[in-house]
DNA sequence: CACTTTTTGAGACGTCGTCTCAACACATTT
DNA sequence: AAATGTGTTGAGACGACGTCTCAAAAAGTG
């Protein structure tokens, strides 16, 4: 079993709180550990039905609200779904979001805790946690576009005319 | 009129994709730049259909679409709600959240720009744009809660004792 | 085991956003 | 200005996602 650290912070953040430690809890805890991607709360329901579970739709929702409240998944929304992903050690990382195929990359910048710092600092805040999201497109999407673009060029030229 | 630059833009866009000006996407225009602060769909339906203008949802959200298209607008989700900004000039800010009261503040730092081109540098991105959230408390909150978690501490300490 | 408190599931409900399609408005041409 | 062709709109059904309720079930406690 792995993330046993994390599955024991869970379990002492239920104890400390006089919550119960439930089967569905713990279920909905390995399957979002088990899942190295983005998933919604949907899919977890479907992978655990899968998975000869029986457990409700709010039940998902309320276990999912539990573990980002111990700080152990991070609800994020990319795009216009609402996305979970568990962590390892509060570590601290962000996305690039490919405009193009939707692709969606980590990536580690220390810079960004120094500039978080220094902007609460200056506004007065106690800074929990950032969340950025950079969108661009990837290589391939990149050229794809600009071959794209070029061939529509021709056509576009007599629109272009008709600028102020 | 205010944002007499941006209608132009608005505008522009619109004859170049060869689609039509009319009323209902003016007004909806007027409305989003009348308006600073963050706000939803919905807000922006109802304040249309308060100043007597009859227009429906749907032609809200495919004219949000189109402004934020062409870049005069930001859609972004804080918190759980989509919300839209307008923008002047594509000057980029990014928003401080209180998680105690839910204020938004905005905040301009350049620094994440260049962060953002060193970070897709690396990746092979192109990058088009960012979002940054910072959640934290603001100084009343974080006052707020201090006394708080003081207050309860008495009651806590015992049920801390059962830790691993 | 008995007792208290928390949790669960099923499904109604609410909100937000999308889709459809006939009627209508805009832009363009004559 | 009228005709024509194409894009746009509104009403409401629909769908996705998330929340709420409450009686029954399960967890924790002594």
């Amino acid at each position: 079993m792995a993330a046993q650290r994390e599955r024991e912070q869970f379990l002492w953040f239920l104890r400390q709180r006089r919550l119960h430690v439930t089967g569905e809890r713990l279920a909905l805890f390995d399957e979002i550990y088990s899942q190295h991607r983005h998933i919604d709360a949907e899919e977890l329901l479907a992978a655990l039905r899968l998975a000869g579970r029986k457990i409700s739709r709010a039940t998902v929702y309320r276990t999912l609200d539990l573990l980002v409240e111990c700080g152990l998944v991070r609800r994020q929304s990319l795009g216009r779904k609402l996305l979970y992903e568990h962590l390892h050690d509060g570590q601290q990382h962000d996305h690039l979001v490919c405009g193009g195929c939707g692709r969606v990359v980590e990536f580690v910048s220390p810079g960004i805790t120094a500039l978080q710092r220094e902007i609460c600092r200056a506004h007065g805040f106690s800074p929990d946690h950032h969340q950025l999201q950079i969108l661009g497109l990837c290589l391939t999407c990149a050229e794809d576009r600009a071959a794209r673009v070029a061939a529509r060029h021709s056509t576009v030229e007599a629109a272009a005319c008709s600028s102020p």
